[in-house]
Order: structure tokens, then sequence, then C-alpha cells
RNA sequence: GUUCCUAUCGUCUAGAGGCCUAGGACACCAGGUUUUCAUCCUGGUAACACGGGUUCGAAUCCCGUUGGGAAUGCCA
């Protein structure tokens, strides 16, 4: 049988980068085991999941290339069909009313007490538990409740599904057995609602057991089941909660793996006995590590830059953030890092994910997509730009053909797009002037007479091509008794208002020499920084 | 509190008992190319959390400690 995983996001605000990179590994792990790639919007929080949000998604998944296989699931369709197994489940005793007879009362899954055949529970032999004396112990349908004392002295309780205690026994003070849990009685207790209570217990017995499963990430993956409780599958309003509508629907979609964040892992424990429950063979699951922030934490609502939107809007390449995002957490195993979306697919084993949260690094990420800008096709890099251009003012007064000019010089300079923010000193006047770079380079006085001297060479409009401008700029050099190269910078920061930019001749060129001897003249007159 | 997960340069990572004097990338620093800026090239700083064990041999296996994270919801 092939492989079937999905991604399933809740559509609540905008896509986040640690979702996305979800649905990047379930795609990159179904494209490589020519499976496929489903996709279930569980929009079932009707407060919070909205039409913006669903669209967002489509959005983002787009935008990155992420093409699934097979109809889009929405939640909200499955939801009588989730009604329909919790009743199942209560006649088969395997779910019960917490507040039996009340109108408005949830209902519970009971993790079965005959749980031995199943293929994911496995005894840890007997154990024996000190109680406190102080608070009794308790037992009814819902499981255990009992006291221990911590090495502070503080008395703490414990609670756990019935499951968890086979063959459960109380012993008093001087060793005798209270209580037993017992073939006879067991029945009766699963229907217990007032628990029996037993004052004066000195301590328990019983079989513990443990629910694991293999985890294609983290290998081998336990929980005592004595630490699960039974829990609520449908609320008082009568509305499935996500652990019941999540197992459902991904039995609905005959899904075979599960592709998730690790922050599931803890229920995977419980949706295992769902799946065992309905029927259905428990699917593989491949738990990824997350994906936290630049100090360590994870993303909360904080940090804004967290969005897929975000990036898209701050001009990063739908590839470039794709190959980072799949680099975080997943290495191919040797040194490559720029891939194509085939190499990754070709390369892409779940088992190398990593198994610890990872940091997202703006810079490397800036770093990968200015690499892939700098091996665009020109024109292609020239019509992002045009496109990009839209948000920043100065396109209003920009030629096309200038334009491409300075595109020209600056693909090598770019890392994302809207790094051509700083290209406005092509289009309009110089607003600002960077201060360490006039205190640096327009403080000097002969510097500053070297440079008026440019004025009137450049006023002139003779010089055509950027190897006059060179040698206008040499010869003001030599007069005023500087080394070659010396004024460069001056002249950058006079013209432009900054210390970076595209070769400096060549930015003359474009810009004309008429045009610049008038910056020459303005900038001179600026006040200098303190 | 309890339970579960986790730990290699600042960051992402390679590493499957001997190929490890721990490799690559980003970032950072220095040098070169460009008479300037950026690209590019060369080099450098920088890590196996700590303590025990197993072994002829441990980053790698085991135990403990510490740090980090998660679950313990009528959120998903």
């Amino acid at each position: 049988m092939s492989i079937r995983a999905r991604f399933a996001p809740s559509p609540t605000g905008q896509v986040h980068i640690g979702n996305i990179r979800t649905a990047i590994f379930n795609y990159l792990f179904t494209r490589h085991n020519k499976g496929e790639f489903l996709l279930r919007i569980e929009d079932t929080d009707l407060e919070r999941s909205t039409k913006q949000a669903i669209d967002a998604l489509y959005d983002c998944m787009k935008w990155l290339g992420l093409d699934y296989d097979g109809e889009v699931m929405y939640q909200t369709t499955q939801s009588e069909h989730h009604k329909q197994v919790a009743k199942e489940f209560a006649a088969k005793g395997l779910a019960y009313e917490l507040n039996p007879g009340e109108e408005n009362t949830p209902v519970l899954f009971r993790l079965e007490y005959d749980c031995d055949s199943f293929p994911f529970v496995r005894s840890k032999g007997m154990v024996k538990v000190e109680v406190s004396a102080e608070a009794p112990v308790k037992i009814n349908r819902a499981g255990v409740v009992y006291s221990t004392v911590n090495h502070k002295g503080k008395v703490v309780e414990s609670a756990g599904c019935l499951a968890g205690f086979k063959d459960l026994k109380v012993y008093g003070k001087e060793g005798e057995i209270l209580f037993a849990l017992t073939s006879g009685n067991i029945e009766e207790i699963k229907s217990l609602v007032e628990p029996v209570t037993i004052e004066n217990a000195s301590a328990i017995e019983f079989e513990r057991r443990e629910v694991y499963y293999n985890d294609l990430v983290k290998k081998e993956l336990s929980k005592p089941l004595d630490s699960i409780k039974d829990f609520i599958i449908i609320r008082s309003d009568k509305s499935p909660v996500f652990h019941l509508a999540n197992v459902c629907d991904d039995i609905t979609q005959h899904v075979t793996h599960i592709v998730r964040g690790d922050d599931h892992v803890e229920n995977t424990y419980r949706h295992l006995f769902l799946f065992h429950a309905m029927g259905y063979p428990v699917p593989v699951y491949a738990h990824l590590p997350m994906i936290v922030n630049a100090s360590g934490k994870p993303y909360s609502k904080r940090d804004g830059d967290a969005f897929v939107g975000d990036f898209r809007e701050k001009g990063f390449l739908p590839h470039a953030l794709f190959n980072y995002l799949a680099l975080l957490g997943w290495s191919p195993g040797d040194d490559r890092e720029k891939m194509s979306m085939e190499e990754m697919i070709e390369a892409f084993e779940i088992e190398k994910a990593q198994h610890s949260a990872a940091q997202f690094d703006f810079a490397k990420l800036s770093n990968m997509n200015g690499a892939y800008i700098a091996e665009m096709a020109f024109d292609e890099f020239e019509n992002i730009c045009w496109d990009f251009a839209e948000r920043f003012e100065y396109k209003g007064n920009a030629d096309r053909n200038v334009f491409r000019k300075v595109a020209s010089l600056m693909q090598s300079r770019t890392k994302v797009f809207t790094d051509i923010a700083a290209w406005s000193y092509f289009f309009e006047d110089v607003k600002e002037y960077d201060a360490k770079g006039m205190k640096k380079f327009l403080k000097d006085e002969t510097m500053r007479n070297a440079l008026s001297s440019l004025v009137p060479v450049f006023a002139a409009g003779d010089l055509k091509d950027a190897s006059a401008i060179e040698n206008a700029i040499r010869n003001a050099e030599t007069a005023f008794g500087f080394g070659q190269g010396k004024l460069n910078q001056s002249v950058r920061v006079a013209v432009t208002g900054t210390t970076v930019g595209a070769g400096m001749y060549e930015t003359i060129e474009i810009l004309g020499t008429e045009k610049c001897a008038e910056r020459i003249t303005k900038a001179l007159a600026q006040p200098l920084p303190a």
C-alpha cells in the first residue's frame, strides 16, 4: 500500500513558518516515497477559523509550490461522523458521560482496561507505591486517584485511568489488603460514578503497563499508562474535540503516515487507543522538532516576522524559503545546502530529521536568498524588482531603461528584494545622509575642496562614460595631494548619501554628471553631524 | 509536582564505536581581487553541557546531574 500523509492545519490567522515547515516535510516525505500528500483543513474552531485564513493558507502553499493530491477535506463536514463514532464508543463501553443524565455533559473516551493484546501496550511488571494516609485512595470508572509524599514532605495527588492500574491492590497500615481490582469487580468499577473511597491506605500495588510506539524521527517512545487519563472527546455543547476529529479524519482519508510537530508526541499515546477502538491499524508517526526564535524560545505572537506572508512581503524567493526551511531540522547527510526541488525530494529521508528544536536564523536565510538571486536570469530579476518597486515612491520618477541599468549594477548586491528601497537615489534627490559616512568622508577640509573642484568639471557635462568620470576623479585626487582612489567614498557619500552601493563611476554615469555636480554642492552645504 | 522528549562552534548541521587533531554552511575577523561599493577568492577564531560507567578504544552505547522544551485543556 502506498504512503498517504497529510497536512492538517487549523486556519486561524496567518500561516506560521513552523506550520508550513510541517507541510514541507510532509510534502518532501510523500514525494520522495511516491505517496500521496493530502490536505485537510481543521476548521472546527468556528470562533477563530476564517475565510481569510483559509485563503492565506492556499496562497502560501501555492506560492511555495506545495501541491497536494486529491480533494481537500474540511473537517467541519465530518462532524456528524465524529458524533456517530462517539455514540458507537458509548455503545461498546468505550465512552461515558462525565455527569450521567445531565443535559450538557461532555463525553469521555475510556482507555480500555483489557489492553494486554494491543500492539502498542506492554507490561513493565508489578510496582508498589507508598501512599499518604492523609488523603484517601479513590477509585471509580474514571480511574484511580492517590496521594504520595514528596521529598519535601508535601502531599501530592496523582491520578490515572483505570487501565493504568491493572490488578490494583490497596494495602493498609498492617499490610492487609483494603481493596483489590479483580476480574470479578472490574465491570462494576467501570460503571461507578461515585468513587470507592479507601481511607488509611499505606501503599498501592499494580501491574504497570506502558504505551509505546516507534517514531520515525524520535525512535521508540513510551509513557506509563498510569500517567494517562481518560479524555474528553465530545464537549458539553456536543461538538467533537480535536483528538476524536483528528483520528476519525485520518481514518477516513486512509492516512498511513502522520508527520507533525513534536508538540503532539503526548497526544499520540491517546490517539493510539482511538485508532484501535475504531478498528484501524495504527499509522506510522514521525514527530518533528519545533522551530524556535532567535532567543531560543518557541515562536509567540510577539515574533511578528514568523509568518510566511511576511517573508514574501520582505522579498524572499519562495524556493529560497522552502530550501532554508527544509534544512531546519533536516539535512541530506552530506554538505549540500542549496538544492533544487528535485534534489531535495530525491535526498529526503525523514529518519535523518533532527531530534531537537532548531533556531531560525534570518541571516542565513538572507544569504541563501541572495545566492538564488545572484543566479537568476537578469530579465527575471529586473522584472521582479520593477514589480517590487511599486511600494517605493521613487518608482514614480523611474524610467524603465534607467531602472534596467540600475538593476544590472545591483543584482549581485541584492539579498532580499526589499533591498531595492536603497536604490532611491538613482531616481530622486538624496533625502538623508549617512551620519557615519559624513563624518568619515566629508569632514576633512582638503577633501571638501577637492570635492568642490569636481563640481565645475561635472557641471560641464562633457564626461560621457565611466572611464572619463574616473579620470576626472583621479585628476582631482592628484591636484589635492590624495592617493589614488581616496576620493571615491567621499564622492559616493556626497552623491548618494550612503557608503555602500554599486561601482562609483557607473553610478555617476547613470545619474549624469550635471546632477552629480548639484548633489555635491548640496552635500557640502549640509551641516556636519556632531 | 508528575510524566515524556531533548543536548556537537554564536546559529543551522555532518557524525551509526577506530576514518575525529570533530567536517561543511551562515555570522564574525584578517588578507587578496575590484584605484571605490558589492560579488568573488584565501585564511582565521569558534563546539562534542557536566559527572560516572561499558570498551583495547566513546561525540557516538548505558546511568546520573544540569540546562532547554512539551504534556498534564470542554485549544488544536
